[in-house]
DNA sequence: TGTGACTTGTTATTTACTTCA
DNA sequence: GATGAAGTAAATAACAAGTCA
């Protein structure tokens, strides 16, 4: 299913009562749905469908409301009869023609049911789109709010409220889903490129954070002043001195003067529980030791890649 | 531009059938 | 030969993605 596929990890937070946080990337395979793809739908009994057919065929006869809500109109006995289809044990899988399903005649009819004309009438090629009304927009919306996968049960329920086919329903909650996604996916690109200006804001001034330092302590004039790390070391809480080869301590107050350029960031700040320890001022990293702080490129490449759809 | 409807491809599930111990 | 488990192909539904109008 398309839902697994995108739990490869960048799967998108699709859902619209969702937005509210929109900078959230929903890393998690969304909440199995109760539609019928686990519980496939029981087929339509054939002799409803073809009663549904009928009244399909028999709306062409009379004068035809091609625009407006009376297009959606279902007429009531055809209403009955999907409901009583949808509702009927919907967890029972067993076909009673030769195990086969009735599907894609059921699929067929529909289809044709939800044209609302007939094919004739239609025209080659045109597709006849209603308009929803206010009102049912917004009961959709409302229910997309809550859920926004529909089980055949509150499919049925929602096209008999709303005077729409079940295929209606079914498609406009496929729209609503795929028009959520791709708003969210913009909303998530948005998102990720202010992340990546503002790490690379942030990696520009640690690296030239970096080279002052280094400037620091490559400085001869801070080596003149200052005392070798292997010697002795005075812990600035304290002011205690210590040798860094053996543990016995002074405990006179240092007579060392402080270095002269004292970089707040040279200074590693010692708790008492560990101040005898000497202070670590390394020498400046040789070409042979990699230097730590390795610079972060400027640009992850993920963002390189244009944003693109499975 | 927004959106209802459609087509196409993918995936999960069910069923009938076959194979094998 | 009968039987049950395991494997497989076909049919089907639901859905996403893309497109049309």
């Amino acid at each position: 299913m398309m839902v697994e596929k995108e739990d490869l990890g960048l799967s998108l937070s699709l859902r619209s009562s969702e937005t509210r946080f929109p900078l959230q990337l929903n890393l998690m395979p969304p909440p199995p749905s109760s539609s019928s793809h686990s519980h496939p739908q029981p087929p339509f009994l054939k002799s409803q469908w073809s009663d549904l057919l009928a009244s399909s065929e028999r709306r062409t006869e009379g004068p035809l409301l091609m625009r407006g809500i009376d297009v959606n109109r279902a007429p009531a006995a055809e209403r009955e009869s999907e409901e009583e289809a949808g509702t009927s044990s919907p967890n029972s899988t067993v076909s009673s023609v030769s195990g086969k399903r009735g599907g894609a005649e059921e699929h067929e009819a529909e289809r044709a049911c939800s044209r609302g004309v007939s094919d004739e009438e239609e025209g080659e090629g045109s597709r006849k789109k209603l308009r929803l009304s206010k009102d049912q927009s917004a009961i959709l919306e409302e229910s997309f709010k809550e859920h926004n996968t529909l089980n055949p049960k509150q499919k049925l329920a929602l096209a008999k409220q709303l005077n729409l086919r079940p295929r209606q329903v079914e498609v406009w909650f496929q729209n609503r889903r795929a028009r959520t996604k791709l708003k969210q996916t913009e909303v998530d690109c948005e998102f990720l490129k202010r992340c990546c200006e503002n790490l690379t804001e942030e990696n520009r001034r640690l690296q030239k954070e970096v080279q002052e330092l280094r400037a620091l302590k490559l400085s001869p004039q801070i080596y003149m002043h200052m005392t070798p790390p292997t010697t002795l070391t005075m812990c600035p809480s304290c002011e205690r001195v210590s040798n860094s080869t053996n543990t016995a301590t002074a405990s006179a107050p240092s007579t060392v003067p402080p270095p002269p350029d004292h970089h707040p960031l040279l200074h590693h700040h010692h708790h008492h529980h560990h101040h005898h320890r000497p202070i670590p001022i390394a020498p400046a990293a040789t070409a042979a030791t990699p230097a730590p702080w390795a610079p972060i490129p400027l640009r992850p490449s993920f963002l390189d890649a244009t944003p693109q759809r499975t």
